[in-house]
DNA sequence: AAACCCTCCAACCGCAACCGC
DNA sequence: CGCGGTTGCGGTTGGAGGGTT
């Protein structure tokens, strides 16, 4: 055996993320923009993870602009079609789905449209067949077109239950880190924060709603609020607006664009494209100060009690990366 | 109620591509 | 051109939570 892992170095941290490590993160890349993962590391005091730890925190959790939650049927079909035509490249199929992470488009993959292919397959063998003669790539093509067909005429609102809400998205993503932050110390060091529910997207689930947008939604909802305590509105408004260009901003890079040239002529093309000094430039004087964000996580989450702010909260406030 | 099984997803690992020297 | 370092990708796994027996 070669070279160790570069997780094996003594004192880098394995496993989950606690919220303090994604502060840490969030904070070092908005400072420096995405890249140069190798000197993360080095440069975060009390962040002991590796760099590839690091980038793939960053692209598959808290980069700005990422849809969490149920895939969508014109995603799924975008993701079945595409990986007829490319196979298993999902860098390159998230690239055509900017809100998406590879990782998140690989999990689908494998654990829901894998199956319902593998399904399709069995249940309609003459696909496969009459394709018998045709290629491969074709025969999949075909049983895959199908399987969305089949998801078109079928009851997608029972498929999909979540097609009326707004996803979340950035803005969940801190939120998220906010709920986690908020919970006893006990919790803060249990490593990752507790998954919002169990998101089933082929099930018609009652807590759907609040698996759609656990956070800022979620506790909006009335439910119990616990030990949170919120920012007060002019505070979440500024953030939500820091969220929307973050959002934006990252989509734009994210497009397959010959404008926009991988930083260093990468292969595959993902979404995590580095923050390039035009787009700085543009962005330049609208971006909030990212301490009012830090002030807001680790600051006196102060109104201890405080009034839930949050109920004051459209749904669709956590709509800020319309693209 | 407990044990077991299943599902899902965050995170890890190994490898390949790329870059700079 | 070769080498070492870095980054990105895709396959795989660990474990938490939900469902079933």
């Amino acid at each position: 055996m070669g070279r160790l892992p570069c997780c094996d170095k003594v004192g880098i941290k394995k496993g989950p993320w606690t919220p303090e490590e994604d502060i840490i993160l969030a904070s070092y890349i908005q400072e420096h923009g995405p890249g140069n993962w190798r000197s993360v590391p080095t440069n975060t005091a009390g962040l002991m993870r590796c760099s590839k730890s690091c980038r793939l925190r960053w692209t598959n959790y808290l980069r700005p602009g990422i849809k969490r939650g149920n895939f969508t049927p014109q995603e799924e079909g975008m993701i079945i079609q595409l990986q007829g035509l490319l196979g298993n490249r999902w860098a390159t199929i998230a690239s055509y789905l900017p809100q998406r992470t590879d990782n998140d488009i690989k999990n689908y993959w494998n654990t829901h449209l894998k199956k319902k292919i593998k399904q399709q397959q069995q249940a309609a063998p003459m696909i496969t067949s009459m394709a018998s003669d045709s290629s491969a790539a074709v025969t999949t093509h075909q049983i895959m077109f199908n399987v969305h067909n089949d998801a078109k005429t079928s009851d997608l609102h029972c498929l999909f239950p979540r097609l009326n809400h707004p996803y979340a998205s950035s803005a969940e993503n801190i939120s998220r880190l906010l709920e986690a932050w908020m919970k006893s110390p006990a919790d803060q060091t249990s490593g990752k924060p507790k998954q919002e529910g169990r998101q089933q997207p082929g099930s018609s689930s009652s807590s759907n709603a609040a698996a759609a947008a656990p956070t800022f939604q979620g506790a909006a909802s009335g439910g119990d609020h616990g030990n949170c305590s919120f920012v007060s509105q002019d505070e979440l408004d500024s953030l939500l607006s820091f969220e929307n260009m973050s959002s934006n901003h990252v989509a734009i890079l994210d497009m397959p664009s010959p404008e926009h040239p991988k930083h260093h002529g990468g292969h595959g093309s993902h979404p995590a494209a580095p923050i390039d000094a035009e787009m700085e430039e543009r962005l330049g004087s609208h971006r909030p100060p990212f301490s009012m964000l830090e002030t807001w996580l680790l600051g006196e989450t102060a109104n201890e009690g405080g009034e839930d702010h949050l109920a004051d909260v459209p749904p669709d406030v956590c709509s800020v990366a319309e693209f």
